[in-house]
DNA sequence: ATCTTGGGTACCGATGAATGGAACACGAGG
DNA sequence: CCTCGTGTTCCATTCATCGGTACCCAAGAT
């Protein structure tokens, strides 16, 4: 007697974080997965898998491409264009990103802190664009990026901690000291000048009503870069973004 | 005897259902819901919004705001940006559309089709831009906007039916023959030119590898539309985007 | 000071939705 | 013919889900 046949050791996990792990399957070179990929990469059985994307795309949350592939649905952007500190921002900052795009002509990136990292909301690029490798959507060390670093600087004490603990070395910031000194200049001057090996930005803080909710920046190739035309654009801009959030937000 | 405690006629609907239900109860007008407000909207207990929206909190796809308020959250924004028809077509497109603006000053619209309505991808517009309701996420009307006829006249019949059969009347579309002598006159021009009462605005669709998959129009007010330059340009656009389309979907 | 209203939250018994292993159909290679 | 990997259905087991009840608290109203 008993069958196989059942059995649940789910190991407790409620469905809606089940729901979501499938969702984090998909990536940047991953926007559409075999359902069995997708199963794999949330480690999870494949009839599971298939019931909770089933119920998935009849929200909305997820389609089914021509070829049978899953990818993300429009019903999740259809929500995600509600977030305050996603599209929100984004519409409060977008007129001041497009004229700072306009007098640059370089990239242009808005981003806000998630944690331990930025997560890109706007960026603005021209047609052939010097290979910035940041996507809509991604995420970005704080330490070693120009609106990471002002995020950073204006960060609750415990982060900012956190970052300098842990941070990965890259461009001109090498040790902690180096970060240290660079978070105070940040927030001496209310702007960041940083530079890798190939490209340089100048980032300013965003201000909403309780503090610096988010960072614009210019990001340039090292030999096109004009820091002392850039800094002042890219505060210019950011002053008025905030000025923008402080009526509607 | 038996405490009324307990009890489950949740009618069968499944949690992830139920969980969309609830972020569905923000909209434009509300970006930020108390918990209540949230059981309201999604018509369920409190106690069991509750739980749901501390799983979502969980996963990231809801903040908690410093006053208690909800609100959509970043994670929503960090997978919808792998929709490949809503930020991955808007990444092909976003150059092009840049460049429409440039040259029109006006409002640059890119819509796909959900169902029996527009969905709308991306908008731009200059700082004090003349009141156009659309909204990035928004949805649209397909019979009665630019971008909406576009995707009209290139959908399946029974979509086509469907609107015809329904559809309200605005601006210069009055009676199912106004719509069906549009349709078949998008169809052959390959754009789509309309008119309400203050606004104007051409659309020209965008192509992939399998037909019309978008649209792309310019909006501005009617006194000062240029029909004659825009068509055109926004040709141009569209054509432009799916070039883009066809080598990186 | 007392009542009322409307928030948020904790509790917990009952139960049905969720679960995943087994088994099947299909197509592509080998 | 036999793999291999896919999507899919089925279903016995069971644990996460459910929501009524109850509680605390703050803001107004009485």
């Amino acid at each position: 007697m008993n069958g196989t046949r059942g059995g649940k050791p789910p190991k407790g996990r409620p469905v809606i974080e089940r729901a979501f792990d499938l969702l984090g399957g998909f990536d940047a070179e991953h926007r559409a997965l075999l359902l069995a990929d997708l199963a794999r990469r949330a480690a999870m059985p494949r009839s599971s898998a298939l019931r909770l994307a089933r119920q998935l795309m009849a929200t909305g949350a997820l389609e089914q491409l021509a070829d049978g592939r899953y990818a993300v649905g429009l019903r999740m952007l259809e929500i995600a264009s509600l977030a305050p500190r996603g599209h929100g921002l984004r519409e409060a900052a977008m007129p001041s990103m497009e004229d700072l795009f306009h007098v640059t002509r370089q990239h242009v990136l808005l981003a806000v802190r998630d944690g331990a990292e930025a997560l890109l909301v706007e960026r603005l690029s021209t047609h052939d664009p010097s290979p910035v490798d940041y996507r809509i959507g991604g995420r970005l060390p704080l330490a070693t990026t120009g609106v990471g670093q002002v995020l950073l600087a204006f960060a609750p004490t415990p982060v900012q901690e956190h970052a300098i603990s842990t941070f990965v070395p890259d461009g001109d910031v090498r040790t902690a000291d180096d970060l240290r000194r660079t978070l105070a200049e940040v927030r001496r001057g209310d702007f960041a000048l940083g530079s890798r090996t190939t490209m340089a930005t100048a980032a300013a803080p965003v201000r909403g009503p309780d503090g610096v909710v988010a960072a614009v920046s210019v990001v340039a190739p090292r030999e096109q870069f004009a820091g002392s035309a850039y800094v002042p654009a890219v505060r210019a801009a950011a002053r008025a973004i905030s000025r923008q959030l402080t009526g509607a937000w």
